[in-house]
DNA sequence: TCCAACTTTAGAACTATTCCAAATACCACC
DNA sequence: GGTGGTATTTGGAATAGTTCTAAAGTTGGA
């Protein structure tokens, strides 16, 4: 089963029904590799669904991340929040400047994770590993624009 | 030096200026081993200055980040960030219920930010390691509401 | 096909954070 | 130890991401 198929399995096993709408955020969430907003879910699919209003990505994204479907990374320096539709585990890569996200396999994730669920009393329901800096192109634009 | 002391250090080193704000802003952060937003550090100061100012806290936070004094953690499922004053590697666990974050030591954390140093081209500036799910306090919480 | 329940929509409401300009206070320099 | 230039504080307004609301439209089980 592909990760789109995934995502809309969650939805249907909270009970929740399959809108034409879900199913393209779903499937954008899918295909891409990128770590989009709400609102860059919401002006990719204005072009598919006109009418489509930003309340109804946000309510999708929400039982998506309430079924652990899909992690809230949090912000990339862009006050905005990104979602990740990978919930395996692996490091972020936040850029500061251009706000995008990108994913780095680990070998070590994995051993982390397991520390956490071992040595703490908690019960774990996701994790969010992001380090943030600035991304090779960015770090080019900032010597150029300084001469 | 203390972290009180590095803290006050980083803002001169920048050359701003030290007030009587900043001093309990960066003491409260030292002091504590909590993770607060800045509303927390705004409240529990505003018997010690009466006068102070929201602003006055999210100014001197944003400086100490900009510094990389201190780090942002983001949501603790409250919608507020916590700031975080150990910019030693470790990993933090938020409680999505009681909001709280703790930290917890790590032997693996040091090798996952020299992955990401070595395998990435960023420039990298920080990070933030987080885990969240229910303490202890709230899972029994949660089992004796149930009954 | 039918309909109760769920979802979408558009816009208002909410709230964390930022911005602003006037009043205040720090501190380098005398 | 005083002064003055300038950074900081303050309180309130402004901004913007997210949530809420209720009316209109859909879904999917019966
Ligand atoms: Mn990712
Ligand atoms: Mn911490
Ligand atoms: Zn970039
Ligand atoms: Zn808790």
């Amino acid at each position: 089963m592909n990760l789109y198929e995934t995502l809309l399995t969650a939805l249907k096993t909270q009970g929740k029904r399959i809108t034409p709408q879900r199913e393209a955020i779903c499937r954008l969430l899918a295909e891409s590799d990128e770590h989009p907003t709400a609102r860059q879910i919401y002006e990719t699919l204005k072009a598919q669904f006109p009418s489509m209003s930003l309340a109804t990505v946000y309510n999708t994204l929400d039982v998506l991340v309430s079924v652990g479907a899909i992690n809230r990374l949090g912000s990339a320096g862009d006050d905005t929040v990104h979602y990740d539709a990978d919930t395996n585990p692996h490091i972020n890569l936040a850029c500061i400047k251009c706000h995008r996200i990108i994913d780095l396999p680990s070998e070590h994730i994995q051993a982390l994770q397991e520390e956490v669920a071992r040595n703490s009393q908690y019960r774990i329901l996701g994790g969010r590993v992001l380090y943030y800096g600035l991304c090779p192109e960015c770090q080019r634009e900032a010597v150029e624009g300084g001469r």
